[in-house]
DNA sequence: CGGCATCCATTTTGATACTG
DNA sequence: CAGTATCAAAATGGATGCCG
C-alpha cells in the first residue's frame, strides 16, 4: 500500500509524512531510552496493535528513522533502534515536549500511564556535557512506584528502563507532578531538592554532579546545549 | 464523540492528544502567517475535507491553540488566529520542520504544492529582533511563481501570504531548491547572494539589514533557543 | 516463547452535496 | 462565506493464528 502523503514541499509537511501518523513518535521516544526489542516496545505502548507496531517499526527503518540489530551473544536478540537521524529527530521532539507540559500536563489521573524513563529521556539532552567529563555514574529514578536509569560516563549520558544489574550511586525520588512543575519552569531544581520534593540518597558527590550538570530552571536556555 | 487519547502522563504524548491528529499541525503552520478565513485554510491545504478543517478548528479552539475572531469594519469576515500558546506551538514546531527538510525533502515533485509562505514562516522567527529595531520594511519573496511578504516594524517580524497593498521596499527572488539547501545548513546566505541563486532588488540599505539579521548559516541546533 | 501476519469491528478521513 | 450532512474508503484496535 502506498505512503499516504500531503504532497506539500516543506519540511514540516514532509515530517508528517514520516513521523505524523498515530503511535509513531511514541515509538521514537521509547527507543529514547537505548535499544528495545518487539516485546518491550510492544508493552510500553499500551493500546497499540501488535500488527500496527509491526507496520511501524518497517516503515521507520525504510525512512531510516531506526534500524534492526542482533545483541551479541548470550542475548542475541533483536533490537530496534535509533539511527543517527532519529536521534535528530528525538532531539527536535523536546521543544513538543515542554508544550504539551506546559500546556496540556495536569494532574496525574489514575487512568494514565507513566514511566520514570518518559522525562529521563527528554532532562538527558540537557545535561551539560562538559561538565560531567570526570564524572561515572549510574542514577536511579524512583517516580511514581517506577524506575529509571541515567548513566554518565566519559562525557555520554544515556538513559535506560531496565535495572542495570548493579547498584546505583545516586537514588533520586519524586512525584510526577514535581517532574512538571520542573519542566514548566515553574520551580527551580535547587528549591525543589531543599525543600524535600525532591529526595536525593546516596554518593553526595555523584548527586552533586547531577545538579551542577542539569540545568536549574528550564526555560528558554534550556535547549542552548543541545549542539547536535 | 470522545476525543481519543493516549492516556500517558507524559509531554510528548499531551502534545500528540492535541496536535497529533491528521492535518492539524498544518493548520497551526497556515496560521503562522498571520489570521486567516475559514476558506483561506481550506484553499491552503489541498486535500482537507471542509468538514474534518471544521473539526479540527473546533477542537483547536477548545484547546486554546486558536481562537477566532471578526475582524473590524470594512472586512467584517470572520478569521482564525493563532492564541499565545498557539505561537508557542509554532515555535516548537521549528525544529521538527528542520529535521523534515534536512532528511526528507528532495528535488521539488510537479505534484508538490508549494507557497512561499511556507519557508518564510519558520524563517521569520530567526530574525535577530535587536539588529531589526529601528528597521521598518518591507519584503517581497519570489518562490516557484508563489510570492509571501515578510515585515520587520518596531522590531516585530510578521509573514503574511497576500499583498499588502504597498510595493516591497526589497524583493527576493529564489528557487525551491535554494531554500532546502540554506535550511539544512547546507550553503551560507552570502554564498547564494554572491553566486546568484539568491537575487535581491529594491532598496539596498534594508535589503543590508535583512541579511545582517538572519543567520547567516541555519544548523540543527536553530530555534531551540527560541522554544520559549 | 518472540516476532510478526491476518482477519474483522470500529474510527477516522476524503469527497461531494447541501444549507443559512 | 462558513460551515453541516452524508457516505465510501482508509486507518486503527483487538483477537487470533502461524512459524522458527
Amino acid at each position: 500500500m502506498a505512503r499516504r502523503t500531503y504532497n506539500q514541499f516543506c519540511g514540516l509537511a514532509r515530517s508528517l509524512d514520516i513521523v505524523g501518523e498515530r503511535w509513531t513518535l511514541l515509538i521514537v521516544r521509547e527507543l529514547m531510552a537505548g535499544p528495545k526489542r518487539y516485546v518491550d516496545l510492544s508493552d510500553g505502548l499500551e493500546g497499540i496493535g501488535t500488527s500496527l507496531l509491526a507496520t511501524r517499526l518497517r516503515q521507520l527503518e525504510e525512512d531510516g528513522v531506526v534500524y534492526k540489530r542482533q545483541l551479541p551473544k548470550p542475548a542475541a536478540s533483536l533490537v530496534y533502534q535509533l539511527t543517527e537521524s532519529g536521534e535528530e529527530l528525538a532531539r527536535a521532539m523536546l521543544p513538543l515536549a515542554l508544550w504539551g507540559i506546559r500546556h496540556h500536563v495536569g494532574p496525574m489521573s489514575p487512568s494514565d500511564e507513566f514511566h520514570a524513563e518518559w522525562p529521563l529521556v527528554f532532562i538527558a539532552p540537557l545535561v551539560d556535557r562538559e561538565k560531567i567529563r570526570d564524572t561515572n555514574a549510574l542514577y536511579e529514578f524512583r517516580i511514581a512506584g517506577t524506575s529509571a536509569f541515567m548513566r554518565f560516563h566519559d562525557g555520554e549520558v544515556t538513559v535506560s528502563a531496565s535495572d542495570p544489574a548493579e547498584a546505583a550511586d545516586v537514588v533520586v525520588s519524586t512525584e510526577p507532578s514535581v517532574v512538571v512543575d520542573l519542566s514548566g519552569g515553574r520551580s527551580t531544581l535547587l528549591d525543589a531538592v531543599a525543600d524535600g520534593r525532591i529526595s536525593v540518597e546516596g554518593d553526595p558527590i555523584a548527586g552533586a554532579k547531577l545538579f551542577e550538570a542539569l540545568p536549574d530552571r528550564i526555560d528558554a536556555s534550556a535547549g542552548l546545549s543541545l549542539t547536535l
